[in-house]
DNA sequence: AACGCTAGCAGGAATGAATG
DNA sequence: CATTCATTCCTGCTAGCGTT
């Protein structure tokens, strides 16, 4: 993608391309699913303590016809169990012996199939999330929720909603997922959709793909990680701490997704950029060198607050009946140099004749107000000489050996800036 | 290996304005 | 009025981290 990326080594950025890698659950699942192929009449991977040894196995040919992709896949899989069975050659501390214990142990990591995405096949993840949907319905349904967090948690008699008269369970939300009574509902949970769906044949079988396996524990799991995500929003209504905490994890969020709009604004501009100014602009478009693009000041005192807000709204020129309208204020990186924010200012330059050209047909955008104040944060990431601001530099930086090894730079610049 | 927590992300909802 | 589109923000899911 970046192209500096290819050529220096770079502490990992989050854009780098990663080589597909099979973990050992994978190579399991692979494995699990290849005993499936020779023995369909397995009808389901069986919990861990009874599984029947591949045993005869039935020659593939036999089975019922069964289209390329599949054959194709088929073969796949042979390769990997084969090289799962190399690998399981050359591992010394699996000796070939009287084999029952060896295969317990390799069957432990199977008791998940479709527990984590990575690595499944499309049809496997449209089943997951099939699944995890279900598992979810049903949650909600137990144990009484609607998707609207109900307000009060400790109050039973609770105003008149007339909710489903069903045996309603509650969750125990103060508890861990180990807690005997969630146990119990992501149990019930589970069986109920395992027998409803776990047999292709059957009439309540609802999912995509026949020929994509499950176990009941993936199901227990989904619900496991459903009670978490429920726990959490209980948490953060519950315990004020846990609110703040929450809160401001919100505002990061928000604070991030205004920086990668910009960049992805910015990065609209390129090409024009680069028939302008002949050289390409992309290695200053990391997310964490946009500006930050703040609502407010991050204190808790009320009063630089609402000051604060005042200045904006004087800045921005609100008319009256926008008194209320957001503005937020640009807040550029210290640490850049005079030729990076140029850089930013010509590529926003483009955006905005680009936008001017276009029809008309948006939303008023939030009003962005600069006081050319600049926050001292390092750079993320590794950045190019002529990016960094000497002043600034020497200011914040130099002397300081823990923040001289923290700050990444290149040793050389790409073409077009600097003295490149 | 399983747990709890969290940052980051994708997808989609909501919003507002211009257009047919 | 419905449609279309860009912008902004929310929700839920996932991976990854440190702990048990």
């Amino acid at each position: 993608m970046a192209y500096y990326n290819s050529s220096i080594p770079t502490t990992g950025g989050p854009n780098d391309p990663q080589p597909p890698q099979l973990s050992p659950e994978q190579w399991a699942h692979a494995y699990r699913q290849f005993q499936y192929q020779l023995n369909p009449q397995l009808p389901t991977p069986p919990p861990p303590p009874h599984l029947p040894l591949p045993g005869p196995v039935i020659d593939p040919a036999l089975q019922p016809s069964q289209d390329t992709s599949t054959d194709q896949r088929l073969d796949a899989l042979e390769r990997e169990v084969e090289l799962l069975r190399a690998e399981k050659r050359t591992n010394p501390e699996t000796p070939a012996g009287p084999s029952k214990k060896r295969r317990k142990k390799q069957q432990k990591p199977s008791l998940y199939i479709l527990r984590h995405s990575t690595g499944l096949s499309k049809e496997q993840n449209r089943v997951r999330g099939q699944l995890m949907k279900k598992v979810k319905t049903e949650g909600m349904r137990l144990t009484g929720r609607t998707t609207e967090p109900d307000s009060e948690a400790d109050d039973e008699s609770d105003s008149p909603t007339t909710r489903t008269p069903h045996p309603v369970m509650s969750y125990n939300f103060a508890a861990t997922v180990e807690d005997p009574i969630n146990v119990k509902i992501f149990n019930r949970i589970a069986d109920l959709i395992w027998t409803e769906q776990h047999d292709p044949k059957s009439a309540t079988f609802s999912l995509a793909h026949a020929d994509v396996l499950f176990t009941r524990e993936d199901l227990v799991e989904f619900a496991k990680t459903n009670f978490r995500s429920w726990k959490t929003k209980w948490r953060g209504k519950n315990d004020p701490e846990v609110a703040q905490r929450q809160a401001k994890a919100a505002q990061k969020d928000r604070q991030d997704l205004r920086k990668k709009e910009l960049k992805a604004n910015r990065i609209k501009a390129v090409p024009e950029y680069k028939k302008k100014f002949k050289h390409d602009p992309i290695c200053v478009l990391e997310t964490d060198w946009m500006s930050d693009e703040i609502s407010g000041p991050d204190t808790d005192d009320e009063d630089t607050k609402a000051d604060h807000r005042r200045r904006l709204v004087k800045a921005a020129r609100l008319g009256p009946l926008q008194q209320n309208d957001d503005v937020w204020e640009v807040v550029r990186p210290g640490f850049q140099s005079l030729e990076m924010s140029q850089t930013k200012d010509d590529l926003d330059k483009i955006v905005k004749e680009q936008r001017d050209n276009k029809p008309k047909r948006v939303r008023g955008r939030v009003t962005r107000i600069s006081f050319g104040n600049t926050h001292d944060r390092l750079p993320a990431g590794t950045i190019y000489p002529f990016m960094l601001s000497q002043s600034w530099y020497d200011e914040h930086i130099e002397g300081n050996e823990e923040l001289e090894n923290e700050m990444k730079m290149y040793t050389k610049d790409p073409k077009g800036f600097g003295d490149s």
